[in-house]
DNA sequence: TAAACATATGAGCAATTGCTCATATGAAAG
DNA sequence: CTTTCATATGAGCAATTGCTCATATGTTTA
């Protein structure tokens, strides 16, 4: 058997169970997806840009001054919701306008705000 | 003014949006529990864990062998959604079966599916 | 063209994280 | 009581992260 995983006694009582669950796994890289669109929601940053974008489009100064934060600190984190595709951005001259890429994100916020105020 | 914040020239555009903006803005503590939430679902073991408690409770060596990894692992990352309140446990002689402490859990982990989805 | 401004980005660093390994705790069986 | 098994936990370490600081890029205006 495998070395990796230790196991309780053989003829487990639960190992039925185990079968089952096991063959309704979603495949690893959809788990693994998974956590890394969650994890965008995991900083307070960056929840912080997020939610500063529920109401309007903002340019990175406005949201650097809202949050009291740094342009670059900002900008950084902008990079990173870009790149997990949650904000989109439209140049105009020299500022770029930043907003939400879709309404999921909306919703997931929100949803997470209900799970605490209970 | 703020040292910390640059901004947008004086008399700048979006001023007044930055003002209504900020006046919805949730407290910091909230946003802040809210990250420390989604922190939660931002690691793939984690998500691993709560997943595979989708459909049934299990013992500590049984999520270990589902995920094949050590049971020190998912033993830690137990301890760490159990104080996140994301799963509960019962005691059954030597054996600790653990399930998800609410529905919220396995909302919040659909709706994330939903999002990658489309 | 040069200067000014908004934003982006690379390097570096301190803090956090997720694991391993060894060991402690707690419960049942001998 | 002692052993065995299931789980919990502390120390330590490598990897990741989120910031700062300096600087680069891109756009407008003089």
């Amino acid at each position: 058997m495998d070395e990796k995983t230790p196991h309780c006694a053989e003829g487990h009582v639960h190992e039925p169970i185990v079968e089952t669950v096991n063959a309704s796994m979603p495949d690893e890289e959809i788990l693994c997806d998974l956590a890394e669109l969650y994890k965008m929601f995991g900083d307070s940053t960056r929840i912080k840009i997020l939610y500063v974008l529920f109401e309007a489009e903002l340019c990175v100064c406005d949201i650097a001054e809202l949050l009291n934060m740094t342009q670059s600190a900002i900008s950084h984190q902008l990079r990173v919701l870009k790149q997990a595709k949650l904000v989109k951005f439209r140049r105009d001259g020299k500022t770029v306008f930043y907003s939400l890429a879709d309404d999921h994100v909306r919703t997931i916020i929100n949803m997470g705000l209900e799970h605490l105020c209970e």
